[in-house]
Formats: structure tokens, C-alpha cells, sequence
DNA sequence: CCTCGACATGTCAATACTGACATGTTGATA
DNA sequence: TATCAACATGTCAGTATTGACATGTCGAGG
């Protein structure tokens, strides 16, 4: 059970709504660490509530509700982060797709391969192009932080090196 | 869906008892790409074979049983890896910690972060040493493919540098 | 003033997955 | 020959998650 606790990180940030949160998991916050819908998210809220982790601050226009970490809920998260990593759940389909790659033959691999290392370099480009232009849009209200911004990033790149690094090594075979 | 083309394409390499995969899963294969433990692995492979995407090919000892993929699972599998990437579901609880660690108080986070940093570095030195002293060992049956090792070598070379990143940075900061 | 898109929250059935429990076999070692 | 670890497969109840459906609000532009 991670969403409650990747709820309670978001809070303990700001204060915010379910559509809020929702349009968080939307974007990077979704594509590296964890996915979740509204239909699970409000769900949630609700009983994270009840057990008194966070609390309705304010009731806004079209019955929205304003969310905040409890002092309860500020120790649950700094528990669950300090805690020993153990052996998390892990489910990546992309990641999936690369270990099956060596099922493929060559050719069709390297369709994929080739695929993959064009799309990763695009997506870092565009997340330091974004950096450098705009270096505070990580750090306001949408942001998940520059700490997993500059994650993202990595990964990218780290993932596109590996593409290049492959598709010489099979070219070299053949 | 991803269990079944994740089946698919460890019984595309090498047919392979139930037990066999569950074993593999508990190796890298479940570390970055999909968990699944031998409760979904048994029942995925008895639907699969009603479907006609694998078939048993031998019994063996102690009632095990030996799967190997049809054309038809072939297929299905090469479909899968071809179609375009779209947005895979993604779920990585290590992942969502690193997220997490604005919420915490820069001094909290450094521990996570100097934690983070030591189990990858210890962890990539060991791949490393790996693939140095056997290099066959990633070939063999156990293996994901060489592809796949040098994937998570840096994979954790890219968390261990972006940690060091991070640490140097919440320092300056203090 | 009408319409439409974004805002905002929800239920519910179907599906996927985990953890606890169950059962029997084979080979090695004491 | 007794025991134990690894081999080998399974069920099932409970939980988590998804996708389809439902409902209503507010603001901007035609």
C-alpha cells in the first residue's frame, strides 16, 4: 500500500485538492513512481481521513476540498522514509519490454532499441531545454521538486546510453 | 496484462517448468521490471495454455511440468514488443520515496539520500565484478540476457550518481 | 443566454495480485 | 532409515486497482 503514503508526501508539500492530486500523478510523479487514478485516489482521502492522517483545511468552489497532512500523518511519512528500503514493489511494463527484448530476433530488437534510444534523447532534451528556461517551474506548486526532476532526467539519459550501447553490440554481432 | 508477455518471452528464449520462471522472477527480472510470485505464475500459465500461447512439452519429476511457447504465443509476444510504446504502467515504490524526499527536513533527507547512495554504489561494484569474473553466467539459462545486466549495472549507477548529486546539493544548501 | 470544456467528486463491477494455507516428492546427509 | 531442504504445484479469501458510468458546477466565448 504505497498510495497513501505517496499522498501524504504530496500533502505534507501543500495542500491540496483530490483533482489536484490527481493531475499530479498525471504527470512525472505517474511515469516514474507511481501511478494512480481519481477513482483510487478520492477513495483514499477518505479513509486516510477517517484514520486521521490528513484533514480537510477548506471547502472550495464545485465542492472541492482542501487536504493537509496531519501531525499523525507527518510521522507516518517520516516513518515509511526512514524506514529500511526492504525489498520494494517494482512493476514496469517499459522496463518489462527491455528485458524481453533478447526473446526478438535481432532485427526486430534493434527496431525496438533504435526506438527507444530516439524517444528517451527527445524526452531529456526537452527536460533540460525545460530546466534551463525555466529553472523555478520545478520548484512551485506543481513541482514534485527538483530532486526528481533532475531523477527524471537521469533516468532518460541513463536508459538512452544503454539503447546506444546495445544497438552497437548487436550491429557489431551481425 | 504484462505478466503474460513477460511469460511469454522467458519461455520464447528457453521452455521452462512454473517453477523455473518463479525463480527468475525472484532474480533481476522482479527487481526493475515485474513482480509476480508462483500464486499468479501457475494459474497465468494454465490460462495461457487454454488459449493456445503455450504449450506443456514435458513432464517431469516431483509432477513439474515443462512449458514452451507456440506460434501462436511467438506472436503474440513479437506484436506486444512491436506496438508502440504508449504509457505502460508503471509502479516502483523505491522510486516513490525518492519523490517524496522534499517533504522531509533537509537533515532527514540527507540520511535517506547517504543511504541511498552507499546500498547502489555496493550494489553496482557487485554487478560489476559479476560480469567481469563470469561473463557467461548472464548467458545461460538463468539469464535475462546480457542486454538486461548492463541495463540494471546502470541503472544503479545512475541512482548512486544522482544521490551523490543530491547529497552535494542539500549540503551547500545547509 | 447557450454551450462547452475544465473543474470536482463519486460508485460499482470486474480484474489483478498478495499472503496464508495445503499437499506431495525427491535426494542428500546424519 | 529418519529427517530436512529444495523441488513442485495448487487453492482461496482478502485487498488493491482499473474502467465504465454517473452527477453536478463554474467560467469563457459565441
Amino acid at each position: 500500500m504505497s498510495l497513501p503514503h505517496a499522498l501524504l508526501g504530496l500533502l505534507a508539500v501543500q495542500p491540496r485538492s483530490g483533482y489536484e492530486l490527481t493531475k499530479v500523478f498525471e504527470q512525472d510523479l505517474g511515469r516514474y513512481a507511481w501511478q494512480a487514478g481519481h477513482t483510487s485516489i478520492y477513495p483514499e482521502l477518505n479513509r486516510m481521513a477517517e484514520k486521521g492522517l490528513v484533514e480537510v483545511t477548506s471547502e472550495g468552489a464545485r465542492g472541492s476540498r482542501t487536504y493537509a497532512v496531519t501531525d499523525e500523518g507527518r510521522a507516518e511519512l517520516r516513518t515509511w522514509l526512514l524506514s529500511p528500503p526492504s525489498q520494494g514493489k517494482v512493476r514496469n511494463e517499459q522496463v518489462l519490454r527491455m528485458f524481453m527484448l533478447s526473446a526478438l530476433e535481432p532485427a526486430d530488437a534493434l527496431v525496438v532499441l533504435r526506438r527507444i534510444e530516439e524517444t528517451t534523447d527527445r524526452t531529456a532534451a526537452e527536460l533540460r531545454r525545460v530546466r534551463e528556461a525555466e529553472p523555478d517551474a520545478l520548484t512551485g506548486p506543481e513541482g514534485f521538486g527538483q530532486l526528481a526532476a533532475e531523477y527524471g532526467l537521469r533516468q532518460y539519459e541513463a536508459v538512452r546510453d544503454w539503447a546506444a550501447w546495445a544497438i552497437e553490440r548487436l550491429e557489431r554481432e551481425a
